[in-house]
DNA sequence: TGTGAAAACTAATGTAATTAGTTATTATAA
DNA sequence: TTATAATAACTAATTACATTAGTTTTCACA
C-alpha cells in the first residue's frame, strides 16, 4: 500500500478558498479549480466526491479558521472586552475572507458530524466568554442566540454591501456591541 | 398594436416565489419554472431577459412584499410597540417564504434603480419608527443599522437551521429586541 | 375579416458536473 | 534493481441548464 503521491485536501481547499473569496461562492466551479490547480476536472473526484462536498469541506476550513482567530482575539481577555475582542475578531475574519465566511454560513444542510463540531466549537467559545454575565440557564443561551444574531447579521449585510451610506462601519459595528452589552448590564435578560 | 395575450410578470413571479420557497433560491431554474407554467424554456425570454434578471426581479418582488407587511404591522403604533411590531412581522416573513426572502437579501449586486428604490423603502420604514427615541443625526443611522443586522442575523441563523437547540425561537428573538431596546434607552446610543 | 406584433415553439450551442473506463506513476516488496 | 499494486490523473461520453437563432402560431384590433 503506497501508491503514488498527488494532490493532497489542504491544497485543494487552500486554491477553493482563493477561489471563492475573489469571485463569491456562487462562482466556485470544479472547472476553475482544477485550472488553476493544473489538473483536468474529473482529477478532482480523486480527492472529493463532488461541489457539494466541496462547500461543505471549505464550510469546516473556514470554521477552524474563524475559531482559531476568536480564540486568539479572546484569550487573556474577559468581560466586556473579551466581547469586543471576540466581535472584531469575527467582522475582521468575514472582511478578509468574504467567500469563506459565506461558505460557512450557507453550507448544505447535512448531518456531517465534522461540520456540526466546527460550528459547535465557535458556539461554544461564545458561551464561555458570555458566562461571566452570570446569565441563567435559558437566559443565557437566548442571549448566545442574540449575539450570534448580531454578529452574522452585521457581517453578512456589510459584505453584501448593503449599508450604503458613507457612514463609517467600524463605529456602527461597536456601538451596536456595545448597545447590546448595555442591554444585558440593564438586566433585561434576567 | 395588440398583439396575443400570453403570460404577465405576476404569475411569473408567483410561481418562481413558489419554488424558491419551496426548493430553495438555488434550485430556482428556468427548465423547472417553464414547467410548472406550462411552456418551453425558451419561451420564458419573451418576458425576463434570464436566469439572473428573474432573481433580480424576484428580489423587487419579496422587498415589496415584507414592506407591505411591516407598514400594516407599524400603522397605529409607536416606539417600542412599534418597534416589536416591525421585528415580528420582519422574521414572519422570512418563516413563511424563506426562499423569497433569500432573494431579497441576495440579490446580485446591481444599480437596478427599481431594486434600490424597494430597499431604501424598507430602510425608511425602519429610520422612521426609529426617530421617536431622538437620536442625534449620525446617532440615528448607526441605530438603524444595528436593527438591521439584528432583524437579518437572527431570521438568516433562523431559516439557515443554524439554531440548534430546542430552545423558544420566538423567546429569543423578543429578548434580543428588548436587550436592544434597553441598550437604546441606556443612553448607549448618544 | 385580415394582419402584424408578440407569444410560444423547435433546433442548436456552450458550459459545467458527473460517470466510466484507461493510462501513468511511484512507493514499496521481492 | 526490478516488479507490482494502489491510485492519481487522463480522455471520452452523458446529462442538465442557460441561452440564442430562427420559425410558427395566435389573437386583439383596424
Amino acid at each position: 500500500m503506497s501508491p503514488r503521491m498527488g494532490l493532497d485536501l489542504p491544497t485543494i481547499l487552500q486554491k477553493a478558498g482563493e477561489i471563492v473569496d475573489e469571485k463569491g461562492l456562487d462562482h466556485l466551479s470544479l472547472g476553475e479549480l482544477a485550472r488553476r490547480l493544473q489538473i483536468r476536472t474529473p482529477s478532482l473526484y480523486n480527492h472529493i466526491e463532488g461541489l457539494e462536498a466541496l462547500r461543505q469541506k471549505l464550510a469546516i476550513h473556514g470554521l477552524h479558521n474563524l475559531h482559531e482567530r476568536m480564540v486568539y482575539a479572546a484569550v487573556g481577555r474577559s468581560g466586556d472586552e473579551a466581547v469586543r475582542a471576540l466581535s472584531e475578531a469575527y467582522v475582521s475574519f468575514a472582511r478578509n475572507h468574504p467567500g469563506l465566511y459565506d461558505a460557512t454560513f450557507r453550507a448544505p444542510e447535512t448531518d456531517d458530524p465534522e461540520l456540526q463540531q466546527a460550528q459547535h466549537k465557535v458556539v461554544e467559545l461564545v458561551v464561555q466568554v458570555l458566562q461571566v454575565y452570570g446569565l441563567k440557564d435559558e437566559a443565557a443561551l437566548h442571549t448566545v442566540r442574540g449575539f450570534r444574531s448580531i454578529l452574522h447579521g452585521f457581517a453578512s449585510i456589510e459584505l453584501a454591501g448593503g449599508f450604503g451610506l458613507p457612514l463609517d462601519l467600524d463605529k456602527s459595528f461597536l456601538l451596536l456591541i456595545d448597545t447590546f452589552l448595555a442591554g444585558i448590564h440593564s438586566g433585561t435578560s434576567n
